[in-house]
RNA sequence: GGGGGAAUUCCCGAGCGGCCAAUGGGGGCAGACUGUAAAUCUGUUGUCGACGACUUCGGUGGUUCGAAUCCACCUUCCCCCA
């Protein structure tokens, strides 16, 4: 067991870049260090991306450190460029102020606010109500814009566009570490890497003004081995919240990664022990879906609770490894009034939402990819009546992994 | 302020008066193979009462028997000059 987070967040590879790496592993070696992350409000819900970040944190306050949640509803006005080919949506006051509530109790499910042991702050509290022209001559006086262009988030953005609103976004950040340097001796700003631009800013802005010894760190991003960042479906991202990624979703989804990122994922997204963690590394073949069943089941235990962990786990079980017991599917009812209709199949399974179209449905019958009760429909014109209820269900799949229950009302 | 170019289906990107629901790639979905993985191969990918019909090619009007393709205006973006 390592002594200094330091340590263990190195050797668990958060890692990616550090300002000052002998002096902050000095810094971090006693506890009470207060260190900050800043997450941006553009979506209603944090998502797994955010959620190394929090491990992060979670991991410092486990060492005793202060961790400040810095909640951007004033830097969300602005929009971060980096990493973005395109300008932000601007966001109106209203969905940030909202946004925010939401990430304030996503947050809390990692990090403890109780008794001043983390601390959650808005920067729109000194963002919004600065001047402007006191502004330049205070704090746009240190930046160089020579250098600015030279960071590599705005060189990229040169060849589309970049507009002075967002150019602006790094001297905002920078000014929400010296202020939280001030006001609650914040020594560190952590980030993702492709904060590394905006962090160093911070840290030279505090040197400058008060000649403050701060450091920075970044960690890499959660990115899968061909370095396709991690967290997107088709749908979206994978989010914290349960109304946007279901339990059971969110379980697959990790139940489900390339079996050259599992280890990495355990790493990074749960608390298991390195030891057993290089126990998982050396599996085979197969035997790997242990690792994604046990990374799985730890992360949807953080995130949603160790009660809907195991309905989850066990929802997969009925699925993928027998047993079928279907009470834990996503189900939808019908009525007995609506199957006297004789309703085509087809028309029942896209009102349920398990197909977009009918146009959708025609083509997954004809490829076989629909079953009813574990048949294989390919008549288009299949009605569902009676017959096909079994203790008053029946079970729709389609393909090998989407599965769903008819129930009668 | 002046000049030039661009906007196409989920994304990129062809098409430049009828043969266009629109080549190709990516992505998605399904099938085969598997380990609920990856890779690979095959099919598919606007909607519908489906050998047909309907709605799509930034917006609005127009020319034409007929427009994604031509004209006008508008909106947005990019490039060059100042």
């Amino acid at each position: 067991m390592a002594d200094n987070v330091f340590d263990t967040l190195r050797e668990r590879g958060y890692i990616a870049q550090v300002t000052h790496e002998e002096e902050v592993r000095e810094l971090l070696a006693t506890p009470g260090v207060s260190f900050y992350i800043g997450f941006d409000p553009t979506a209603d819900s944090l998502h797994v991306g955010h959620f190394v970040q929090m491990m992060v944190m979670a991991h410092m306050q486990r060492a005793g450190h202060r961790p400040i949640a810095l909640l951007g509803g004033g830097t969300g006005m602005i929009g971060d460029p980096s990493g973005r080919s395109d300008l932000r949506q601007v966001l109106t006051p209203e969905i940030i102020a909202h946004n925010i509530a939401r990430f304030r109790r996503q947050m809390q499910i990692l990090i403890d606010f109780s008794d001043g042991k983390a601390i959650m702050v808005d920067n729109a509290d000194w963002l919004l109500k600065l001047n402007y022209v006191e502004f330049l001559r205070d704090i746009g006086a240190h930046f160089s814009v020579n250098r600015m262009l030279t960071a590599d988030c705005y060189k990229q953005r040169l060849e589309h566009g970049l507009t002075f609103l967002e150019f602006n976004y790094m001297l905002m950040q920078s000014y929400d570490f010296l202020m939280l340097y001030r006001h609650y001796n914040c020594r560190m700003q952590l980030g993702g890497d492709d904060q590394w631009s905006n962090i160093l800013g911070g840290v030279e802005l505090v040197r400058r003004k008060d000649q403050g010894e701060v450091y920075g760190m970044t960690f890499k991003l959660l990115t899968t081995s061909a370095g396709i960042k991690m967290g997107k479906t088709a749908k979206g991202a994978v989010w914290l919240d349960p109304e946007k990624t279901p339990p059971a979703e969110f379980y697959q989804y990790w139940r489900n990664v390339d079996d050259a990122d599992v280890i990495n994922c355990l790493k990074l997204l749960t608390f298991v022990p390195l030891d057993e963690i290089g126990r998982y590394a050396a599996l085979k073949d197969a035997d790997i879906n242990e690792a994604k069943k046990r990374l799985a089941f730890e992360v949807t235990a953080i995130v949603h609770g160790e009660e809907a962990a195991v309905l989850a786990r066990k929802q997969a079980q009925d699925l993928f490894e027998g047993g079928g017991h279907s009470d834990t599917l996503p189900t939808t009812f019908i009525t007995q009034s609506q199957l006297a209709g004789k309703p085509l199949l087809v028309d029942i399974l896209a009102d349920a939402g398990l197909i977009p179209s009918k146009g959708e449905g025609r083509r997954l019958m004809a490829q076989g990819g629909l079953y009813l009760n574990g048949q294989a429909v390919h008549d288009f014109a299949r009605v569902i009546g009676p017959e096909d209820f079994q203790n008053g269900e029946a079970i729709v799949r389609k393909g090998k992994k989407v599965h769903h229950r008819l129930k009668l009302d």
